[in-house]
DNA sequence: ACTCATAAAAATATCTACATTTTAAAATAA
DNA sequence: TTATTTTAAAATGTAGATATTTTTATGAGT
């Protein structure tokens, strides 16, 4: 049995935005073609289609006749797509509150204990991975109760854009001990309200909750330059 | 002085986006490339540029080595795209009054004005352009006020995702003088209670606003066996 | 020598045409 | 009918041709 090979600009665009994202090719940078070809073993037509589908997500720009480049980042960017999220995640979570049934409960409290039983699984580069992937599917869960699929899809399209401010963040918190313990009090905390289904309580801690990054974010920027 | 003229890609991505919203291609159709290649005089690159865009925006789906579809369209879809464009106008709406300023305010009234004095300008198929034109600008000068250009970009998203829908609806109504006259004062009191900035009138009376056109659409659907 | 403009050269992006692979349809046999 | 083979249609990928931009080189004027 063969597996049914998939378009190359399927393959292609997944492995250029996730170089995007973990940072391999710095804002702003010219994206070659010639380089691109060597770097994924690819022709000019898959690459074309996969950076056409990110210049849609926006996590890069074209330039007609000068090709493409990695989206900018900026603080500006930084608090907007934040400021965007948290006002989302709020929407979204007092909707849940006021549609979510008895199912949607067990499954965030399902995700929420998986989440909290991260602390030192494996290896260090591993335990970014899997608390991260638990931490997104924890609040997915939340959010999910919401029963719109199209404002879920807005949520994610702004996930996929913050991701690479997400991933600065995200490598300074991970191996923090206070921190990840800072965030499972968060975490517990806000289930508690759900389960109590306090709309506007939860409104204000997802916001809140979401928001806390920023500021490092913001320093990590500014050390490194990209601000 | 030439135009700097631009990648073909990008021609072709405006034209059958065009042709998507405006029903030329039904719901679920293939879309071959020898018959877009022709219609649109372009080479097979530029064309799967643009279908790769287009799938990013949700309004071409691709399945693997069987070539591109114009996405479905079903009433199940129809409540969903509505119900999220609802709440995140209403979000959007109450932030726009918490942030907006003095020029926002202006640029409410100077749209609403234009977009009154659209009775009759010309001829029926101006008309719909015109007033749906203005009518978008209107709805735009109240959402920019919230300041959060991600917020506006997912409204955006949603909005390009429900005109396939709308586009059923505006040739319904334009043309109904009942219609246009009960539009006309549903914008009136919009912008009343946005001038008195009573956030939580405005989310409520946008949102039901927004959402008078489902029974209509739904009905349009069923009749054309749409559904 | 320096600046600015101009012109040649190199690098790059873009497009088209053809070759290859895969899917869908038609025809044939069980 | 149902399954299998054959044929046609369509999608995908690659390579090379074309056009554009960027870089480098050249030269006039100050």
């Amino acid at each position: 049995m063969e597996l049914p090979r998939q378009n190359l600009g399927i393959n292609a665009y997944a492995w250029l935005k996730r170089d995007i994202i973990r940072g391999v090719y710095p804002p702003g940078e010219k994206l070659l073609m010639s380089g691109l070809k060597t770097r994924y073993d690819l022709g000019i037509g898959p690459l074309r289609e996969a950076l056409s589908q990110l210049v849609a997500e926006r996590l890069v720009v074209a330039v007609s006749q000068r090709g493409y480049r990695v989206a900018p980042m900026s603080l500006a960017e930084l608090e907007d797509i934040y400021d965007a999220r948290a006002h989302l995640e709020g929407l979204v979570v007092e909707l849940a509150i006021a549609r979510g049934d008895d199912a949607w409960e067990a499954d965030i409290l399902a995700k929420a204990h998986t989440l909290a039983k991260v602390v030192g699984v494996s290896g260090p580069d591993e335990v970014l991975d899997v608390w991260d992937q638990r931490h997104k599917a924890f609040h997915s869960a939340i959010a999910v109760g919401c029963g719109t699929n199209h404002l879920l899809q807005a949520r994610e399209s702004l996930f996929d854009q913050a991701e690479r401010y997400r991933h600065l963040w995200l490598c300074e918190t991970v191996f923090s001990v206070e921190a990840l313990e800072t965030k499972r009090q968060e975490h517990a905390a806000l289930v508690e309200v759900i389960m109590d289904r306090d709309a506007q309580r939860a409104k204000d801690m997802i916001r809140e909750h979401l928001k806390t990054p920023v500021p490092i974010i913001c320093e990590i920027m500014r050390q490194r330059g990209l601000a």
